[in-house]
DNA sequence: GATGAATGAGACTTCATTCAT
DNA sequence: AATGAATGAAGTCTCATTCAT
């Protein structure tokens, strides 16, 4: 009896460790070849199951599973994005937690799965329906943290919040950073510092900035 | 006589002008829909030609279209630095124009492109083969300006130069503004001065800025 | 229990029974039409599953289907020289054995296939190196034959002994003679034994023919 | 007035150079690439003409190019086998000398060009439809050399002269034993001397074998 | 008559998805 | 629920032939 009940909760977790299986093997795929150069083929291949068994846990195929991704993916940013408004106090150190979690946990993988929306078909569209509500909560939440920080002096209030958000949304994808890593001598730590600075104080230096008044 | 010549130059100039709207079609279809979901058919159809007249003017096929796109591209890019160079005399008056010809002069148009690259399969390698080394030169001559600015005060000179060159490239790439553009009342003009103005002063209040110290 | 792998056997021997299917029809047609003429499109029609099936079993597509079929051959056909070599002692007798499997046993399917080597392009080369070690060694087996026959008199050695190997493998695409078949009334069994007739009392030394009466 | 005339026979004679040329080249191309791998491209561009001009000369294309050629060489060959009937009186002799033209005139290309038969679409029926009538009246003449051969004792008559015929014909087939020019230090000379042998001495009746004594 | 750009039918191949076992 | 063979739509590219100049 009991045996019973737990051979379906052992068949329930067996199933649920699957489905997170696939999905970070196909995470990992993605990345590494873009949509559309990862089969179908290839993500099963390297989960060791059969093609069909992909199809069972995401019977939408490669976009439900590609958008599974971004759920997960939003939703870990998410809380990223809570921890930091109760870690820090002010507007400033609350975005420098949001950009440490980017470059420093998640490094690359961020960028380069956000990357993929620009693929351009149906999926793009239909990502944006079923996505972009939560993205558009995160998005509101960063925002707020901009316009108090407006607000309270920290931040000019010269400048178009929606500018800086979207400025700030696009410092999360500096995948690109990666070769500046390799070149130098830089490590993940004082790139995250220096990528905060310039985006809190800008390139110029202070004497020239007082010149240009 | 001269007819037999006349002819000749104009059977030439036809055909240079047919690769020439190939060519803008398919950057515009690129653009609209990236490189995979970009079909030669679509492309043909646009053009009003038949399939077969792509692979005359362009016998490598989509891969060889879209390195010829960017190869066009970088050249005019290459055109503007060049200008920018002269137009002005400080770091941060060149580095101003070219933001300006990015954001004004081909808008959306250049980041479209360049994300192009990131459809990763073995073109992208081999665009970087082809156009590495000119992308290099080009580069080469922003980092130039960068380094002038450190050197004669213009800029702060504890940040990696490399960094910045990295970090002004992306300001390139801002698609994304261009829904800026459309939700506030935003001139390409006032966007442009915006963007300049935190990638030189930062986002932080002069204010602000001295009680950090 | 047994179910389960009986099924698997099932299964296996399914796939096997379909890739051999899609082999025989493939003979058929690359005899009928040639490589160039003949389309995967009509194979899979011929063997009625669709062409993308054709690729589940052949990844390599046409190239590796063809490859197929002469390894095939070319097994089947050693395992014919190997049989001779037992079933006489005689150089002749054996030379005789090998000529009646081609004639009788294939007739003209041996032709036509090795005349399918002649279309000229990379897969000549690739066949070649996949095939060519194979082939030499069935060559060699014949030729030891041939050199045996010259060593003990039953054949003149003032021949170059790859000449006449090369005569002999001759006489085994003479698909040709199927022509004759039809007009005369010559069953299969008197026309090997008149091409035999031509070629051993060509090759026979003085006293060996003088000794066969 | 016959300067009008000398133009429209040096156009003609242009006209026909120009036919030749395209001919020749083709030739060349198709033997070394069999019929799929030739292109017009390939040989309009050796040809230094461009492709239109082919259909100028030839109307009905790369069939029409093939036709005309295997007609060239039909009647080439006619030639030799009517000189050979004049030049020597006794069968065997005529037919060696039809072997000498064979191996040491035309080399391999005699071989090359029959086997271009083996492409197996329409072509090979209007091709036969086209030149099997000429072909029937050359085999006629060599069939008629052999029968003579029979009837005077030179060739034993218990076999079929059909099959002799076929036998024959392949022989001037033997583009392989090029490889044993390679393989071995054999002359062409050498090499139709030794073919010959073992082609009559098989024929050979014993008494016209004895008479060679 | 020569030219060569344009044409478009047709070949090969890939791969997401389905479904019988 | 898992499997993996089968499917077939769709895409890229080739090349013989046509035709306006």
């Amino acid at each position: 009896m009991g045996s019973e009940m737990g051979r379906q909760r052992l068949k329930e977790r067996l199933r649920e460790v699957r489905t997170e299986l696939i999905l970070n093997v196909a995470e990992e795929v993605f990345e590494e070849r873009g949509y559309h150069e990862t089969t179908m083929d290839e993500i099963a291949a390297r989960c060791g199951v059969a093609k069909g068994t992909l199809y069972q846990h995401f019977p939408g195929g490669k976009d439900e599973l590609i958008t599974a991704l971004f759920e997960r993916h939003l939703e870990q940013f998410a809380r990223a994005v809570a921890q930091a408004q109760s870690a820090a106090s002010t507007a400033r150190g609350r975005l420098r937690r949001i950009l440490e979690y980017v470059y420093l946990e998640r490094s690359g993988l961020h960028a380069r799965l956000l990357q993929l929306l620009t693929y351009g078909g149906d999926l793009r569209q239909a990502l944006k329906e079923r996505l972009g509500p939560r993205l558009e909560q995160i998005s509101a939440a960063i925002r707020a943290v901009l316009e108090q920080g407006q607000r309270n002096g920290e931040f000019r209030d010269t400048l178009s919040t929606d500018l800086l958000l979207q400025t700030f949304m696009h410092l999360l994808l500096f995948n690109k950073y990666q070769s500046v890593l390799e070149r130098e001598q830089l490590s993940p730590e004082s790139l995250v510092a220096q990528v905060a600075q310039i985006f809190f104080d800008g390139i110029a230096s202070e004497t020239s900035g007082e010149e240009r008044i």
